[in-house]
DNA sequence: TTTTCTCCCTACCGATCGGTAAGGACGATC
DNA sequence: GATCGTCCTTACCGATCGGTAGGGAGAAAA
């Protein structure tokens, strides 16, 4: 409740980035959420591109320290791709407007600001194929195709994430909010066919023997 | 190379709403593509949303095409879905496009002329969730764990499909083409790992014994 | 030759975009 | 009380958007 303005901006910035993109969304838009005018906005952020940035910078943190965490409380490199597949991007509402504005990132392919859509990605990927990489499954595999499995781990839960308001319009509310219930087993159950199951219970971080 | 202007239009219209999106994309930046005016452009088609009206029922015409032609063609629905996946939503250039135009569609969520971008993939992914149901593995599946399935499924390629330039600048041009040349046995071993191998060759439609 | 149709042009319109300029309200500091 | 910084306002700017109005070139039809 005691959110500063620019706290207040920021969340309604993400959900517009997230609705209608980064050229569908205005900062008098935004700002007028508020009840504002946009040179409020402007005094905060300065301009549109800095906004937009310190919401591609929020989102890099977290996912970087979601890595950095599990890895290290997480000891089986499978039990670590489901926690972070099913842990970090999850599917509540900030997570899911995070994953829509990172997929309109990687849709836009634009050069804004040296690529700053992206190359916080490349080390979330990194570590993604190094864990691939360490499972039963994936140490036979190259560099190469271990990316191609995390791609298809990614697009899976992704595009479940994007994808949500058309399932809603297409299907109804109660048809998607069954299959939403459905969505987390039906994940676990495709990262273990694909990479072979884990041991235990996901989050109990099974020792290695 | 006796192209209508039309034709080439709808080509260069097809890339750029790929690239840019919809309000990314202007009618006059598409007619210069061809040394045009935005007037040629509106001569042809009448206005911008009758443009990309017939763009994404081209791209629904092909899908819908495609699951009859292969349903009949094909008898093993695990064959079936081998098919539609890694020959309807291939990667080569055109497809990729639209497979990035289905993917801002999906995420745009607006209403657009009664949800034109979306009363189309409710049949393609109907028959998706019919044809995962017929599987060894699908039978056992509610409405919504087979849907919830084939959103991965389709995530899976979609993603892959959609996030060529972003790959491409992360990881280089080399390493990309690696990739790409080792996705579709990825895939499809992802799809026979979560819905059981095909008994022989992808494309034989094995005969119901 | 005149008419008609197709295809494309220049010129212009109102709306909206991101951003600048200048200033008012208000609390803290001196 | 005067000064200063924070936060926000209205007013305005140039650029670009989709779309309209009207006309010109040129082939086909009369």
């Amino acid at each position: 409740m005691s959110k500063t303005t620019r706290e207040q901006l920021l969340d309604a910035a993400r959900r517009q980035f997230a609705n209608k993109g980064y050229y569908g969304a205005s900062i008098a838009g935004i700002a007028q959420e508020l009840g504002l005018s946009k040179q409020a906005l402007l005094h905060h952020f300065g301009s549109k591109e800095k906004l937009y940035g310190e919401i591609l910078k929020g989102i890099s943190d977290r996912m970087l320290s979601a890595i950095i965490r599990i890895r290290s409380d997480v000891q089986d490199p499978r039990a670590q791709l489901e926690a972070l597949m099913l842990g970090n991007l999850d599917i509540q509402a900030a997570q899911r407007e995070e994953a829509q504005i990172l997929m309109r990132e990687v849709l836009d392919n634009r050069a804004r600001a040296e690529q700053a859509g992206t190359w916080y990605l490349k080390p979330f990927l990194d570590a993604l194929v190094d864990i691939v990489r360490q499972t039963p499954t994936g140490r036979g595999l190259g560099q190469a195709e271990a990316l191609a499995l995390v791609i298809q781990l990614l697009g899976a839960i992704s595009y479940f994430a994007v994808s949500e308001p058309t399932l809603k319009r297409m299907f109804g509310e109660s048809a998607y909010a069954e299959m939403t219930s459905h969505y987390p087993e039906q994940l676990r159950a495709l990262i273990r066919a694909r990479l072979g199951g884990v041991s235990s219970a996901p989050f109990a971080g099974t020792q290695t023997a």
